[in-house]
DNA sequence: TGTACATCAGTGAACGCGCGTTCACTGATGTAC
DNA sequence: TGTACATCAGTGAACGCGCGTTCACTGATGTAC
């Protein structure tokens, strides 16, 4: 008896720091960092918890870890989408789109950047934030005289505001989900909101 | 030596209450619940950790009673306007000035409420819910054909949103203070991206 | 007005708990010869 | 193919710290007589 199974055992921990971060970002979108102990992970994990030092140096850096790789894969899609729209109107749309499929898709991360983008921006270069970006947007959309408002941080400010209210009011329940399902609405409040002129 | 000096003391914890009440509310507004701690607020106060228990039974009360009085003072103001508007023209420009006097009065006020509301909202009848109440206006101004977004919980988001992005961007020094001045740009995107019909 | 007493805001020290983290150890796996 | 060894993911127990909270006590204040 209290003999101890036999248990398998792979060498390969890429496979338990994956399953980690999978287990911690939704540990964490769904109760916040603080209310997330390490002893919730490594049980979401089936490992002991002492386990979870074995593949990052502490708690913050499981976070910041989770944290910049989403973030820098946003921050990425915004930039190449930017830069690859001819204009405003274009570029709006695929916003939209993104941050729908994005809330669809992985509603974890889009609620674990939304909660913790404070912690975490700090660290982030300015060129890879995503707000800025989004400012850099409505610039030159001001420049070309697309939109009407005139000043790019407001700009910015009423169009994350269309966007991203509905995708919280999905995670809280006070809107049906797909996010998907409302993407026309989103893009056509978002156009008014900022004036957008018809080309 | 170590003569304690003669405090002054009041019989009347009434303001030493309100000085918990405030120095709270700043602290949790500026770095959140969990990281504020009894010790910090008690030091704020002026008085060891102790007295605070001499005002409320336990660090959640002290939270939940600044919740409870704020939010409350919030949804008789938003209630009170509702009723008193005789179309939804009003009640929109009334609403945006409502949350522009807010944040610029009071920033920590708003910034407890934003950061806090889904843990507290939970204990907050529901016809006392702000975001209820909105709801319910956008559900009128639907009836009433003043809007052309048909869907009230949409509206609802997507008024919420142009509305409360820029306090955020305020709050984190996208924007500069006061948010007042940029009420009229508010106002009249609200109302774009909801499709008010010109009276 | 003076005296005895009840009240109560505030204190300093202590408590217990849960947390993140460390550590010596295990044992399976991969590898060199 | 067999053997000795290095590697390393994972473990259970322990540690120390900070936290929220409790408690016996203090002393000023208000009040009854």
């Amino acid at each position: 008896m209290n003999a101890v199974p036999a248990r398998k055992r792979s060498r390969d921990g890429q496979a338990t720091r994956e399953k980690i971060f999978k287990e911690a970002l939704h540990l964490f979108a769904r109760k916040g960092f603080d209310a997330t102990s390490i002893k919730d992970i490594a049980t979401a994990v089936g490992v002991a918890d002492a386990a979870l030092y074995r593949h990052f140096a502490s708690k913050d850096e499981i976070a910041s870890a989770i944290f910049t790789f989403h973030y820098s894969n946003l921050a990425r899609s915004v930039t190449a989408l930017a830069e690859h729209s001819e204009n405003f109107g274009v570029a709006l749309r695929q916003l939209v789109t993104l941050l729908c499929e994005l809330f669809d898709d992985s509603p974890d991360v889009f609620a674990f950047i939304l909660l913790n983008q404070h912690d975490h921006l700090r660290f982030i270069r300015d060129e890879d934030n995503v707000v800025s970006e989004i400012v850099a947007i409505m610039q030159r959309a001001i420049a070309r005289k697309e939109i009407s408002i005139d000043k790019p941080e407001l700009a910015a400010s009423l169009a994350l505001g269309v966007a991203i209210q509905p995708a919280v009011f999905c995670l809280y329940g006070r809107l049906q989900r797909p996010l998907g399902q409302y993407r026309d609405e989103i893009e056509t409040a978002v156009a008014a909101a900022l004036g957008l002129r018809v080309k």
